[in-house]
RNA sequence: GGAGCUAUCGCCAAGCGGUAAGGCCGCAGCCUGCAAAGCUGCUAUCCCCGGUUCAAAUCCGGGUAGCUCCUCCA
């Protein structure tokens, strides 16, 4: 397996840790709102990686956290008055709900920020004890950049300027402008506080990171893990901030590779809030099925940027579309086993940094093949269970292909307008059978109007939602 | 102001020094009562200018354009 380590800004093989296991961090959300495009992007690209591993025959062990303490929520908590614990649950169920919509498997641990203060605690305090953090009198814990000589080595940004520095908020307990704080202190009663030996207060939001990993991966005496993922603007200074606190802490790196996958934009802009163009998943996924939405996201490689657009999105559908027609015509049967050489080419893509534009070129390579082949005979049901593990292996490797062929071209609709497309469909038929093709065009249109487009074949006309 | 990424057919998108994958769209044909679906065929010299090399979309230098990060952010 090859993957791009942002850090080292190459190509490399991976060469894990431990050999045959893969340990991988993923930077989850912060759980205040509602998952956008990007979140998902985010979640399907290191779902990808996890396959692929997997498929490789490693064993993968993947962490993906939620913050569930932070500025953000706290803000929440004082505009809608409701819990914290309410606030933070709700949107942790719904990013679950809306993952799994499309085909995300959840990670091996979840862990989150209140679960882990133990943790928290125990780092600060040995940052503290080394000397690579220090108290000011507020009770804030910052952590001391000056003191790491290896600080910048993440983001490869070294001689920034005082200039620079002007636009972080400057505070005058810091010792030096990029010291980050690690423990923020309760400045007032209303103040989320959780009790720690040096204030009462709460996490930072670079520290949770770092202490979870440690509390739930033992690496070696280099590494902590193999792989710590995230979005392309964690990089600084989140992830700077994490290596350095775990590199103070642990005497040894954080992560032997980092991946980060690149934007959603919408009309070429990033997607946020401050524009006002930020897509919700669940509002994505009222239009449009979670699979088309994954085969989509996923169809653009993860280090890109990503354009979102309907006319693109169409494109992706149409192209999953002649899957599930191919599975159409090998159904029912029992998967045999895939073809080798296809099976084979389609790991090796993915093993290639995750190209996923070679393995979807594969795929539709399979599909011309597959059809070629069965016109020519069309009752091999050898051949037939081949394209059907085919597909299997498909959905186990990208996750798509899975549906029952029928249902899939008839999500959406409901059982009254089914069957009055079947009885529309029985009459186009006795209307054929008398050649009274005027009615049987007619009957053709009028369902086309209803969205449906229908096909002749053999063994009688099927119909799909256009 | 500093740092970085990107620029390939109308659109999306691979390519990782050896002579341009794939998909969408379009055109022609086969099939069809006609369609649809499926199949077959056709459609680019890679933003510009220099350089390195036997050989460059791929490497180097200089432009131009777009995006991102440096502040919460996937």
């Amino acid at each position: 397996m090859f993957i791009y380590d942002s850090v080292q800004k190459t190509k490399l093989q991976l060469v894990p840790i431990k050999a045959g296991e893969v340990s991988i961090y993923v930077c989850g959300p912060t759980v205040y709102d509602d998952a956008h495009l990007g979140h998902a992007r985010s979640a399907l690209a290191f779902d990808l990686l996890s396959r692929t591993l997997k498929a490789l025959g490693y064993k993968v062990t993947m962490a993906k956290n939620f913050t569930d303490i932070d500025d953000k929520i706290i803000k929440k908590v004082e505009t809608t008055g409701k819990s914290m614990q309410e606030i933070t649950s709700f949107y942790i169920d719904s990013y679950l709900k809306e993952m799994a919509a499309l085909g995300v498997r959840r990670a091996d641990i979840e862990p989150k920020a209140t679960q882990s203060l133990d943790a928290i605690e125990t780092m600060i305090q040995t940052l503290i004890d080394n000397g690579f953090a220090y108290r000011v009198p507020s009770g804030d814990v910052y952590f001391d950049t000056s003191k790491d000589s290896h600080y910048g080595n993440i983001s490869r940004r070294v001689g920034e300027d005082e200039e620079n520095q002007s636009r972080v908020a400057h505070t005058d307990e810091k010792k030096n402008p990029k010291d980050f704080a690690l423990w923020k202190a309760c400045k007032k009663d209303e103040d989320i506080c959780f009790k720690t030996s040096f204030s009462s207060g709460r996490p930072g939001w670079h520290i949770e990171c770092s202490a979870m990993i440690e509390k739930h991966f033992h690496g070696n005496n280099e590494y902590s893990i193999d792989i710590h993922g995230g979005g392309a603007d964690l990089l600084f200074p989140h992830h700077e901030n994490e290596a350095a606190q775990s590199r103070c802490a642990t005497g040894h790196e954080l992560a032997k590779y980092w991946m980060h996958n690149g934007f959603v934009q919408i009309d070429g802009e990033k997607m946020s809030k401050s524009l006002g163009n930020s897509f919700f998943l669940k509002d994505a996924l009222q239009v449009y099925d979670g699979e088309i939405l994954r085969y989509y996201l996923n169809s653009v490689h993860y280090r890109n940027d990503f354009n979102f657009n309907e006319e693109d999105l169409l494109a992706a559908k149409k192209r999953l579309d002649k899957l599930y027609r191919l599975k159409k015509r090998v159904i029912p049967g029992q998967a045999s086993v895939p073809h080798p050489a296809f099976k084979s080419a389609l790991i090796e893509a993915m093993a290639d940094d995750l190209n996923v534009s070679v393995a979807l070129a594969l795929i539709d390579q399979m599909i011309t093949q597959s059809n070629e082949k069965l016109d020519l005979n069309p009752k091999d049901k050898k051949l037939k269970n081949e394209i059907l593990a085919n597909i299997e292996f498909i959905d186990s490797l990208l996750g798509f292909g899975g549906k029952e062929p029928f249902e899939y071209f008839q999500i959406g609709i409901d059982e009254t307008v089914k069957n009055k497309i079947e009885s529309l469909l029985h009459e186009r038929a006795e209307a054929k059978k008398n050649k009274d093709f005027t009615r049987s065009d007619a009957i053709r249109e009028e369902l086309l109007a209803m969205g449906i487009s229908i096909m002749d074949t053999p063994s009688g006309t099927l119909w799909e939602k256009a």
